[in-house]
DNA sequence: TGTATACGTCTACCGTGTATACATGGCACC
DNA sequence: GGTGCCATGTATACACGGTAGACGTATACA
C-alpha cells in the first residue's frame, strides 16, 4: 500500500484508539497528518473508506496462529488474537458488524478457520457454517467486552470466559466432525 | 411511556426502516411526526438518547416466547424471535452491540433466558456465561445477516443454518447442565 | 383571575463531509 | 536543457447536521 495511504489508516487508528470513533473527523486525521482535509481525498474514496481502511488495518494486526500447532490450539490463538486486537482498538472492532466481511483481512482469517477445520475432520459442507458460527461468537464477544454491553465489574473474569467458551464451541466442532 | 414519545421513537424507528440509519436526523424525525426539530428535544435528551429509545422499541416487539414450552423449544423461540425483529428492524438491530445492555427490554429477555437454563437444569454458576454466550451468537448472527457481514446470495439458506446452529448450542447447554 | 408548567417555535451557531478550482514540484521524454 | 504531465497538496465555499437560548401559548389549578 502507498506509504501516505497508511500513514493516514493508522493516523486515524490513533485517535480512534485515543478518543473515540467521533472522534475520527476528516479534520482531525489530516491535521494529525500534518495536510490539509481535502488532501485526504487524494488517497482515500471518502470517509467511509477511510473507516473501512481504518478497520482492516486493525484486522490485519491479528497474528496467523503458528502452522505447528494442533487445529485447537490453532482456533484459540487466532480467537485469542481477535479479542487482543479489540482490547487494542474498541472503537475500530465495533465496526467489524457494519462492514462488507469480504476484504481481504478477514478472507485471511476465514481461511485459516476453514484449514483448521479440515484438519480437524469436519465435512467440508459444516465448515462454512461452523466458520459462521465461531467467528460470529468471536467478534460478538469482543465487542461486546469493548462497547459495553457486558457488563464491566469483573473484567478480568472475561478471559477466563472467553476461554471457557471456546472450549464449549470446540466441543461442538469435535461433534460435528465425528457424527454420521 | 408517554404518547408523544413512543410517536416519537416509533417514527425514527419507520425511517430507519425505510431509509437506514442515516436518514434518521432530527429534522427528518421532527418532520415525520409534524413538529420542530427542537420540539423533540422536549421528549428526549438528546439523538444519542434517541436512537436508544428506537433500539429499546424494536427490542420490546421481541415476543416472550409461550410458557408451557419446554425450555429448549422456548431458546429457539426466544432466538426466532430475535432474528425475526432484526430482519424487520435492520438498521434499528445495528445498534446492539454498540450500546449499553442493561436496559429493561433486554433485561426481560436475558431473565426468559436465564428461566429456560435453570430447566434444563444448567448450574447457578454456568447462567451467566451461557447466556452471554447464546445471546452473543443470536444478536451477532442477526446483526451479520442484515448487514452484508454474510453473504447475501443463498439467504434463505441462513434460516436453516440458524436453526442447525441453534441446535449445535443447545447441545452445548445440555453438556453442561449434566457434566459433573 | 393569576400564575406555573408542559409543549412548541424561531433564530442562530458551530462542526461536519466534500465539490470545485487552483497551485506546484518532480519526472519522463524530446 | 527545456517542456509538459501527473501526483500531491491548498483555498474557498456550501449544505446539512445537532443543539443552545430566548420566546410564545394554552391548560390546570390556587
Amino acid at each position: 500500500m502507498a506509504p501516505r495511504k497508511n500513514q493516514i489508516l493508522s493516523t486515524a487508528l490513533e485517535i480512534a484508539d485515543e478518543f473515540g470513533l467521533d472522534a475520527v473527523t476528516m479534520r482531525a486525521v489530516a491535521n494529525r497528518v500534518g495536510i490539509t482535509p481535502m488532501a485526504l481525498y487524494r488517497h482515500v474514496e471518502d470517509k467511509e473508506a477511510l473507516l473501512d481502511g481504518m478497520l482492516e488495518l486493525a484486522m490485519s494486526e491479528v497474528p496467523a496462529p503458528p502452522a505447528d500447532l494442533g487445529w485447537e490450539a490453532r482456533l484459540t490463538e487466532l480467537a485469542g488474537g481477535v479479542r487482543d486486537m479489540a482490547r487494542r482498538h474498541p472503537a475500530a472492532i465495533g465496526l467489524a458488524f457494519s462492514r462488507p466481511g469480504y476484504t481481504p483481512g478477514v478472507r485471511r482469517l476465514v481461511g485459516a478457520i476453514h484449514e483448521a477445520f479440515a484438519d480437524a475432520g469436519v465435512p467440508e459442507r459444516h465448515r462454512a457454517r461452523l466458520e459462521r458460527m465461531v467467528s460470529t461468537f468471536v467478534v460478538g464477544f469482543a465487542v461486546s467486552e469493548v462497547s459495553g454491553r457486558f457488563p464491566h465489574d469483573q473484567a478480568e473474569g472475561l478471559a477466563r470466559e472467553f476461554a471457557r467458551d471456546l472450549r464449549d464451541l470446540m466441543g461442538v466442532v469435535r461433534a460435528v466432525a465425528t457424527e454420521d
